[in-house]
DNA sequence: TGGCTATCTGAAAGCGCTTTCAAAAAACGC
DNA sequence: GCGTTTTTTGAAAGCGCTTTCAGATAGCCA
């Protein structure tokens, strides 16, 4: 790492930098700056800046030339403070580096961006109490409205975004209570066990990423239990792994299944880094895939189609379901009407990873 | 998709719905209803909730107490507005979806949030006119300071941040002119071919992603010529592709190169995903890794050591450049004395993608 | 041109917090 | 116990914008 001051010296003081301000920091000029200059009033100003009908065109162009030439940029604070509306929404997601949470993100704040609105994301690190503190932080900001991950939360949340009173909505899970947008993750990866069952698999089994305080994970295992007992096979303890998140996770998952006892022919993964991993141990233990060992996945990541051979995955459809929580936020914003549940479903993708067993 | 209405009749008014507010949307307590019920004066109440020294401890548990039983939350705009600081730092990367900028945005947040700062993001899609754009908007919000990625901006964007006065720093690439943390892109590049030339190859390929507005991937193709150059070799146009990011885009860069003529014994790839790509569709027509082609990634992504063969990359310190830059920019805001450039090596992380040519 | 209505415009009052400044209270010294 | 010093405290003045409301202008018709 180099480390280099401006000019071969010592560190440059901030006070060389350009755009450097020290104490009450003097932002550039004010409304009453450009008022002046085009000889109205700072209401006329605030009128023809927010595009509200009934000012002259003379003295509409007269403010916008006078704005330009200042470079003024209003002050968004202020704005915020009178019109109490922050134009920000917040999202509180478990982990910003997944893919899945970073593509309904970026959906999300899409939408949000085409009605003015600016996305605050932070970070949750699959802890409640951390949950909660960055969703105070966001409500503290001002957010107007705010999206969660999942139905599990710290019991405090809820009552603090209501005392608030702005709209929340959650995502990635359904809730019998509140808006939401979202799957049935039981029944979507249930769906995934019926398939390998409808194949011949008898002994499937599931790797998991950590399911504390993580109502999708603990879902979908459910899920997967109820579909087998539904046909009078069980999860056995020892096909029930739980683990971090990523392809060493996934890797040690199955490493820990097979020390558990006999194989199963069949295994679901919580994500498909998970099942990537899987399949890398698989291989190196010799086992065929799907031959002697079927693979599922979820979320259908980019590579999934590309792994050898390609990955059947539980496709979690990101990009819809941001959009349809940025929709419902803004709606509710807006006092327009909603629906309170969108269900957008996970779709079983199949590859070439499963098979009937031999 | 299923949408669903709150007990199956028609989508409920959003008036139904708790915590919803139509105009004005009036939140909850403020701190003059803390004041009130605390017995003391809003100054007082700001002393405490800031922690400012001078209040005697029986008044500010009354405080507390009171805004605890309120389930008070300060109001940002209002404190923006009176301090001048919005405790808000703005991002605008070129791809929020992208791995390397995603861990950049996460350890820049880190810091950030450490400092009692939240971090907006925006993305830029490799667009000057849309990086001003979302750069505009996030200055109007009032961020008290902004990272952007790279050097190559719309001409007007320093500009209009000079006019605000905040500061700004560059990460990903180095700059003369302004604060920055990054690394050499054309030397890293340099690097890689040097040690793929050292190995004995001499028809190096590169395939990039889109360099138009994007001065890391020219300088990567740069400093690669350059090192060509240097040894009396050259990089010939039909071995010099520019794709769209991606798996798939690495599998039809690499079928173009080979549409052109010769094959190269090695390639360098812009991303860890371009590679994957291209040692798909290398395998696909029957050529041996590293055996018959080399590859060399960039980024070191989580499966890089986990394909096969394992991947030789330049892994770039993505979570170093975002802490260096968070701790540049508070530094800046809280007027202390900055470094102006922070260089962060990039690595050559050697796998077995790359040995001699046959 | 005068009278009346329809448009425009500006003064002023907030929005909810921080912070200064002076007054009030507490602590201290003798 | 009284004057003085040191803490605490509250009143009030912003921060920069939006928005109401009433007054000023312009437009229209006879």
């Amino acid at each position: 790492m180099r480390i280099e001051a401006a000019q071969g010296g010592e560190p440059i003081s901030v006070l060389d930098l350009p755009g450097m301000i020290l104490e009450p920091p003097s932002r550039g000029p004010v409304a009453r700056d450009v008022a002046r200059r085009a000889g109205v009033s700072t209401a006329t100003v605030s009128r023809v800046l927010n595009g509200s009908a009934g000012v002259r065109a003379d003295k509409r162009e007269a403010v916008m030339r006078a704005a330009q030439d200042l470079g003024f940029v209003a002050n968004g604070a202020a704005r915020a403070l009178s019109t109490r509306r922050f134009m920000a929404v917040g999202a509180v997601v478990p982990n910003i580096e997944n893919e899945a949470f970073v593509r309904v993100l970026s959906s999300f704040q899409e939408r949000l961006r085409q009605a003015g609105y600016t996305l605050v994301a932070a970070n949750a690190g699959y802890d409640l109490d951390d949950e909660l503190r960055e969703a105070t932080f966001l409500l503290e900001r001002g957010v107007d409205g705010l999206m969660l991950v999942g139905d599990i939360h710290h019991p405090d949340l809820h009552a603090r975004i209501a005392s608030t009173g702005i709209p929340m909505v959650q995502t990635f899970s359904l809730s019998q209570q509140r808006p939401c947008v979202g799957f049935d993750n039981a029944a979507s990866a249930a769906r995934a066990a019926n398939y390998l069952m409808d194949l011949g698999h008898r002994r499937i089994g599931v790797i998991s990423g950590l399911r504390k305080d993580n109502d999708r994970g603990g879902a979908r295992v459910i899920g997967i239990a109820q579909a087998l007992a539904a046909r009078g096979l069980s999860l056995a303890p020892e096909h029930d792994i739980e683990i971090s998140y990523g392809i060493g996770g996934g890797r040690d998952g199955f490493r820990q299944m097979l020390a558990g006892g006999p194989p199963p022919t069949a295994i679901i993964c919580g994500t498909d880094q998970i099942a990537f991993g899987a399949m890398i141990e698989a291989r190196a233990r010799g086992l065929a895939i799907p031959g002697d060992l079927s693979v599922v996945g979820h979320n259908d990541s980019d590579f999934a189609p590309f792994l050898d051979p390609p990955l059947t995955t539980i496709r979690i459809h990101s990009a819809e379901i941001g959009h349809a929580a940025g929709d419902h936020l803004i709606a509710r914003i807006q006092g327009k009407p909603v629906v309170r549940l969108t269900e957008i479903d996970a779709e079983l993708i199949l590859r070439a990873s499963t098979a009937p067993p031999r």
